[in-house]
DNA sequence: CTGAAAGCGCTAACAT
DNA sequence: ATGTTAGCGCTTTCAG
C-alpha cells in the first residue's frame, strides 16, 4: 500500500522520464529549464512522465554542469554567547532569506563556532555548492573573511570591518548615529555624561565610542567611559557599577547597546537614582529590550531586516555581473522616556 | 603580483593534480580519500601538486558519484516574529552544529518563512545536496513535515508534533514538567492559581496546559486559564490583564514561557501586587528572561543545546543505518524567588 | 523542433 | 601500489 518505509528505491532520473515520455533526454532537459522550441505534445508527455515516475532533478548533477548551485550561504561567525543573545541576527537572517527567496535562491545559514567549523566551512564554500556568501559579524583579521576573499566568491558583509578592502557591505553609520544620540542626550541638559562602551574589538563598538567622543568635543572626559567586553545585560550592570564608583555624580549614560542600557538602568535604579530624573540613559539597537525597560529606552533604530536584505541583494547583483559596492542604511534616533 | 581580482581562473581539477604529480587520477583520488595502498612517494608528490595548483575538490562532483553530501539541513519553520524572539532556537542551532561538526558534517540552517520558501525547500531537500534533516518547531499538519517523510530522508524533529508517526525526535516532556512546577507552585500555599497558556496550536503549548490541569486535579477551574496566541512578553501582559479582570483574587500564575511570565509580572506589579507576596509566578524555559525578572523567576529549565545535539546525533545514527528512535531529555525545575 | 553525443569533476571497480 | 575505464545525472552543442 503505502511506500515501504526504508526501501529508498532508486530515484528517477531524466532518463527514466525520457523513456516514459518516449523522447530523448535532451528534450526533457529543455522542458525542465523552460526553454523554447519544444512542441506542445512533447511537453505534455514529459510533464505527465515526470509526475508518473516522481522525478525530482538532482541538484548535484545540475550544479556540476552549469557550475552554479542557486544557493547562497549566510555565514554567522559569532562567539557562542553572542549568537544566542544578539537581537539583530535573527532579523538579518529573515531579511536576507526573503530577498534571496524572491530571486529563487536557497539561503543556507552556516555557523562558524569553532576552529574546526572555520576549516570545514572554507572547504564547503569552495566546493561549488554555494554561489555567493553573506557574512554576518566578521571581525578584523577574521579567517573567514580572508577565505571568502581568496575564493573570489561574490560576497557581501553585514557590517564593515576595516580590513575588507573593496568588498561589498551593508552597514549603518555607527559613528554618526552615536554622535546624534549623544548630542540629543546632552541636549536634555546633562553635565556629566558617560558611556558604557562594549565590544571595542569590533567596528560597531569602536565606532560608537568614536561618535560619543565626537559629540562631546572639548567636554570629553575619558574617565567617564567604562569599557566592557560584550553587548550584554550583565556586562552593562558591571560597567554601570564601575562607572558609578568613579563618578557618582554622573547624570547621563550612552550605553552601546539596549541590553547594556537595560543592565545599567537596573543598577542605577537599585542605587536609588531615578530615570530620567537623576540620570538620562540612551541605548542602541531598538531591540525588544528597549520597550521592556521602565521607562522605555531612547535608542537608535537599527534596521536589521533591511541590512540582511540589502546584503542579499548585493550578492544577487554581483552574481549578475555587477561590481561590489557599499550600502549604508539610515538609523534614526527613537526618543522615548529614558532621557 | 597579487591574484588578479575578478580573473576567476578555471579551478584546478584532479586531472591537473594528476598531471602535475605525474600520476593517474585514480591515485590522486585515493590520496584525497585517505585510502591505504598509496606509496609515500606518490603521496608526497600529490600533496605538493595539490598545494601548487591550488586544488580544492568539487563537492558537487563528489556528491554526484558517492550519492551523499556530508551535509545535513536544519530546518526552522517558525512564524516570523517567533523566530526573532524564541530564546531556544539559537541554542538548538549551536548544539546541533557542534554535534555535526564533530562528525565532520556541515550543517546548513534553512528557513521556511513563506509558502514559496516551503516549496523551494522541498525541492532543495530532494536535490541530493543534503543527507538528512533536523526539523525545529514543526507543527501539526506541517507541509515540511510531510515533505520530509515523503522524501524518506533521515530526519529528527526537535519537539514532538503528534502526527509524526514513527519519526525520530528529541523532546522534553512538557506535560510532566508543567505538572511538576505547578504542583510546586501550589505547594507554596496558593489557593487560586491560574495559567496564561500560549501557543495551544503547538504540542508544547497544549502539553503545558495539560500538565497544569493534571496538577490541579479536582481543583482545576477553567475560568482561571487565559489563552494567548504567542509565547511573548506582550501577549503575557495582555493575558495577565484579562485574567486579573476576571479573577482579581488570583494568587498564583503558571505562565507557559519566561517571556510570558515577565509580561505577567510587569502587569501584576504595576497593579500594585507584590511578587511573591501577593501572587507567586512561575515560567517555563529558563531563558535569559528568567534572571532579568525582579524577583528572579522560578521556571523549568529547558535543555535547548542538548536537544539540538541529541537531534543531530539521531540523524547521524540514522545515516549510519540505525533505526529512528525518540529521545526525551530531563528538564528540572529551577526554583528562584518569584514564587 | 528533437535526437545523439560529449562532458562537468570525481570515484570505484577492475586490471595489472 | 597504480593506471584504466566506466559512469553518477544533468545540460548543451551539433546535426538534422
Amino acid at each position: 500500500m503505502a511506500t515501504m518505509e526504508g526501501t529508498r528505491r532508486r530515484r528517477a532520473t531524466v532518463n527514466d522520464v525520457a523513456i516514459e515520455a518516449g523522447v530523448s533526454r535532451g528534450t526533457v532537459s529543455r522542458v525542465l529549464n523552460g526553454q523554447r522550441y519544444v512542441s506542445d505534445d512533447a511537453r505534455a508527455a514529459i510533464d505527465a512522465a515526470i509526475a508518473k515516475v516522481g522525478f525530482v532533478p538532482n541538484r548535484a548533477a545540475r550544479s556540476l554542469v552549469v557550475q552554479r548551485s542557486q544557493a547562497v550561504g549566510l555565514i554567522v561567525h559569532e562567539p557562542h554567547s553572542l549568537f544566542v543573545e544578539d537581537p539583530n541576527i535573527a532579523s538579518i537572517l529573515l531579511g536576507a532569506n526573503s530577498a534571496l527567496s524572491e530571486a529563487d535562491y536557497q539561503m543556507a545559514c552556516l555557523i562558524a563556532d569553532s576552529a574546526r567549523d572555520v576549516d570545514r566551512l572554507t572547504h564547503y564554500l569552495s566546493g561549488g555548492l554555494i554561489d555567493g556568501v553573506i557574512v554576518v559579524s566578521a571581525r578584523v583579521g577574521d579567517p573567514i573573511t580572508r577565505a571568502v576573499r581568496d575564493l573570489g566568491l561574490p560576497a557581501a558583509f553585514v557590517g564593515h570591518p576595516r580590513d575588507l578592502g573593496s568588498a561589498a557591505y551593508a552597514a549603518i553609520d555607527n559613528r554618526n548615529a552615536a554622535r546624534e544620540i549623544t548630542t540629543r542626550l546632552i541636549g536634555t541638559g546633562r553635565r556629566r555624561v558617560g558611556m558604557i562602551a562594549a565590544a571595542l574589538d569590533r567596528d560597531s563598538g569602536a565606532d560608537r565610542l568614536a561618535g560619543f567622543v565626537d559629540a562631546l568635543g572639548g567636554d570629553f572626559d575619558p574617565s567617564l567611559v567604562q569599557r566592557i567586553p560584550l553587548y550584554s545585560y550583565s556586562d552593562g550592570q558591571a560597567g554601570m557599577r564601575a562607572l558609578l564608583e568613579r563618578a557618582p555624580d554622573i547624570d547621563g549614560i550612552f550605553a552601546s547597546s539596549d541590553a547594556v542600557a537595560a543592565g545599567a538602568m537596573e543598577v542605577l535604579q537599585s542605587s536609588g537614582r531615578s530615570i530620567p530624573g537623576d540620570v538620562g540613559v540612551v541605548g542602541f539597537d531598538d531591540s525588544s529590550w528597549a520597550l521592556r525597560c521602565d521607562p522605555p529606552l531612547s535608542t537608535v533604530h537599527q534596521p536589521a531586516t533591511e541590512l540582511g536584505r540589502a546584503a542579499a541583494e548585493s550578492v544577487l547583483r554581483q552574481l549578475a555581473g555587477a561590481d561590489p559596492e557599499p550600502i549604508v542604511l539610515e538609523c534614526p534616533v527613537v526618543w522615548r522616556a529614558s532621557a
